[in-house]
DNA sequence: CGCATTCCCGAGTAAAACACTCAGGTTTCA
DNA sequence: TGAAACCTGAGTGTTTTACTCGGGAATGCG
C-alpha cells in the first residue's frame, strides 16, 4: 500500500516537464538538477515513459524531452502505470485459484478498479495547477537562475 | 501501489472471524485451514491484530480468537494499519526536506488522506455482507463438514 | 571535422523488504 | 498428565527496490 520512488519520481518529472517544456524540450540534466533525482535513474525512468508514449525525445546536443500529449490528457494513473507501478491490490497467485477464489478476491479487484478510476480522473494539468506546486515551481526557477542565467524567450 | 500478503491475509482472517466467531472463539488452525494460510504466519499476524486491539484471545485448549469489537466498528483501514500496512504514499526521506519539500509532497499527502478515508469508510460488516463473500463462505463451511462434523449449536 | 552534449541501452548490485519458518515456551481444558 | 491452543523471538531464502556503470548513437556548434 505504498508507492515506489520510481512512481513518485515519474510524476515529479512529468510535472517538471509540464512546467518547463511548454515551447522547448528540456534536458534530463535540468530535471535531475531541479528535482534532485539521480540523472542515470531518470534516464532509465524516461525509457519507460517514452515506451508508454507519454513523452517525446530529441536526441543530440540541445536535445531533451517534452510531453507527447497536452497536459490535460495525461492522467496520474497513466504515469504511474508507465513507471511499472501497477495499481492492483488483487491477490497474486498463492491459494487463490480461478475456480476457487479466496474470500477477499472480489474485494480487492473492486478496490483496485475504484482506485484506478480515482487516479485516472486527475490530470497532469490539475496537479500542476495547485497553489503549492506553483509556488514550489517558482522557487525552483529562482534557484535555477544562478545556474542558467538565460531565460527562455523564444 | 500494491498490497502485501500480510495485509491481505489480515483482512481475510478478520472476515473469517466475523463469519465464524459469532458466539465462540475460533482457533487459528481452523482459520488457516479454511483460508489456506500457513498457521505459523497467521500466529505472527494475530500478534499484530491483538496488539492493535482488534481481536481478543482465549488461551489453552479450546481457545482461539474473536473480534474485540462489533464488526460494524472495525474498518478496513484499521485492519490494514494493524498489519503494518501503512496507507501512506508520501515521499520518504530522500531529497524531500521539511523546509524544502519536493514538488509532489502535497499531492501524496492529500492522496494518502483521501485513500485512508475511503478505506476507513468500509466496515468489516460491509465486507462480510457482500453476496460473493456469503456464497464463498458457505462453500468453505460445506467443505469443512468433512473435517469437523460437529456443527456449533450452543 | 571534432567534440561536447544529450538521449539510449543492457547489465549488474547492495540493501531492504517480504513471506515465511522454526524452536521453543506458557496457558488451559479434559 | 497431556494435548490443544496461544505466545514469542529469531532466523532465512527470495524478491524487489533503487540505484550505478560502461558503453553506444545522434545531433548541434565552432
Amino acid at each position: 500500500m505504498k508507492l515506489t520512488t520510481k512512481g513518485r519520481y515519474a510524476v515529479t518529472a512529468m510535472m517538471d516537464l509540464a512546467l518547463h517544456a511548454k515551447l522547448d524540450c528540456v534536458s534530463l540534466v535540468d530535471v535531475a538538477d531541479r528535482q534532485k533525482i539521480s540523472l542515470a535513474y531518470l534516464e532509465q525512468l524516461f525509457r519507460s515513459l517514452k515506451k508508454a508514449k507519454l513523452v517525446n525525445s530529441v536526441r543530440g546536443a540541445k536535445g531533451g524531452y517534452m510531453l507527447a500529449k497536452p497536459d490535460d490528457s495525461i492522467s496520474l494513473a497513466e504515469i504511474l502505470v508507465a513507471a511499472d507501478e501497477q495499481i492492483n491490490l488483487a491477490c497474486g497467485g498463492m491459494a487463490c485459484k480461478v475456480d476457487e477464489p479466496c474470500l477477499t478476491h472480489g474485494l480487492w479487484t473492486n478496490l483496485s478498479n475504484e482506485f484506478y478510476q480515482f487516479l485516472d480522473s486527475k490530470s497532469l494539468k490539475d496537479l500542476v495547477r495547485s497553489r503549492d506546486v506553483q509556488t514550489m515551481a517558482t522557487m525552483q526557477d529562482v534557484t535555477q537562475i544562478g545556474n542558467i542565467p538565460v531565460q527562455i524567450s523564444k
